[in-house]
RNA sequence: CGGGGUAUAGUGUAACGGUAGCACAAGUCCUUUGGGAGGAUUUAGUCUCGGUUCAAAUCCGAGUACCCCGACCA
């Protein structure tokens, strides 16, 4: 992509309303427009971000057997009415114009309840899950936190049916690795802490995965040692003893919810009918959990975790481009190294465009892509191009011949 | 939803009740080219409705939007 065919520009400033670190430097590199207080358009270059984190989430659940399918963000009443969901107060509701009314869904376990109902019959049936990355809808009494807490958002959510409660223990565990493998590969890992939270009916825990950020809106009890954490809504001496941890080892932090798991039980299998026939022939009820985790809120949370003073910085994983290619008045060099790097696959925001190197530098620090390379009067009597990683501070001249088999590793 | 605050050009900011100005961005021209360059020139603005006043960006009322704190967040 050649920066001066982006339609989107960089600014020096960032709206005066913004106040999420995530928020002013998406805005100010051109990721994300915001439309609405907690609602934001994802521009080519933020949507290039979404996909590659949605990919992620993606390839690690088909890993473990999870089918991909997409349900309708419009949701019926009356299967919400079965579960006593309809009433909350999180719902957009609308009216039809044929008469009677739908909402847009802020999660959708009454929906693929009732269409695995349709299908499972037989313990044959089971195991299986399923999920999806869709829009979810939810009215905020308060948006804030830039796009970590919005009322229209991606979410990522997985549902698993099974026939007994230890398979779904089984799945479950299974799920909370291919979490922590998720959160590694965004480069959020080493700061993300399996957290154990209020439970519901069905369980004594859920558990949630939190990312220690001060721009997060929860407090965690982190315990080192183990490796996990505990969420301040639970704590207390009882829990404690549960999990073997002393308050003496936990440290109190702020931090993003960025994953959240859930056994329901028979929580929606019984109101909306999904049961199957055992092995002896006895009609019994399927057990479910639910997976959900959010690719927008992990894009700010990203944002958060990883950005400097100078703007983003986006792993490798995740990044819009692997290169950003700076011209200083060698547009013929650069053309040439953009197309052949182009040619090996890789991608590339090349910045041909006309202006001081000054604010070239400026804007490959706000946009964050990990390596970049200039070339300019400079670089090339020094014999070649120059190349630096965003995280790093000096740089070091490769040949023109060298720096696509290097970059191609 | 309770409390607090803000609203001026695309963005950021000034203006005592008396001519809406500056910077950045954008357009044109010239110069410049390694950490947000300089000059000339152009474009572009007072959230909405009502009130007070000779006169309102400024004061008053209502509305709307946005932000912050709290509550909420299966």
């Amino acid at each position: 992509m050649k920066f001066s065919e982006l339609f989107t520009r960089t600014r020096k400033d960032a709206p005066s309303d913004e106040v999420a670190k995530n928020a002013q430097f998406l805005i100010r590199a051109g990721f994300i427009h915001k439309e609405m207080a907690g609602v934001y358009s994802y521009l080519p270059l933020g949507l290039r971000v979404l996909n590659n984190i949605s990919n992620i989430i993606r390839e690690e659940l088909e890993k473990l057997g999870a089918q991909e399918l997409q349900m309708t963000a419009l949701q019926n009443p009356e299967i919400w009415k079965k579960t006593d969901r309809w009433e909350q107060d999180v719902w957009f509701k609308t009216a039809l114009a044929a008469g009677g009314e739908v909402g847009l869904g802020w999660t959708q376990e009454e929906a693929i309840t009732r269409i695995a109902a349709q299908y499972v019959s037989s313990y044959r049936d089971l195991p299986f899950s399923a999920f999806q990355i869709q829009t979810k809808f939810r009215n905020e009494e308060r948006a804030k936190s830039g796009i970590m807490r919005g009322r229209e958002f991606l979410m990522k959510d997985l549902y698993s049916f099974h026939a007994t409660e230890e398979d779904l223990d089984l799945f479950y565990a299974s799920v909370v690795e291919a979490y922590k493998k998720i959160f590694e590969r965004l480069g959020i890992g080493a700061q993300t802490y399996l957290t154990f939270a209020s439970g519901g009916a069905f369980s004594k825990y859920s558990h949630e995965f939190q990312t220690v950020s001060d721009a997060g809106e929860d407090t965690i009890y982190v315990s080192e040692k183990n490796g996990i954490a505990v969420n301040k809504e639970v704590l207390n001496d009882e829990v404690l003893a549960d999990l073997g941890l002393t308050r003496e080892e936990l440290v109190e932090k702020k931090s993003i919810e960025v994953g959240n798991i859930f056994k329901l039980g028979t929580r929606f299998s019984e109101p909306l009918g999904l049961s199957y026939t055992d092995e002896k022939s006895e009609k019994k009820l399927v057990v479910m959990g639910c997976y959900g985790m959010g690719p927008s809120r992990l894009m700010g949370t990203i944002v958060e975790v990883l950005s400097d003073d100078r703007g983003i910085v986006w792993p490798e994983s995740v990044t819009p481009f692997s290169v950003h290619l700076i011209s200083l008045n060698k547009n013929d060099e650069a053309e040439k190294l953009y197309a052949e790097l182009g040619a090996k696959g890789i991608t590339v925001l090349y910045d041909d465009r006309e202006g001081s190197a000054g604010g070239k530098f400026a804007d490959a620090d706000l946009l964050g892509i990990p390596t970049r390379i200039v070339v300019s009067e400079k670089s090339l009597t020094a014999g070649g191009v120059e190349i630096k990683k965003r995280t790093e501070k000096e740089s070091k001249i490769v040949s023109l011949e060298e720096i696509v088999n290097m970059i191609s590793q």
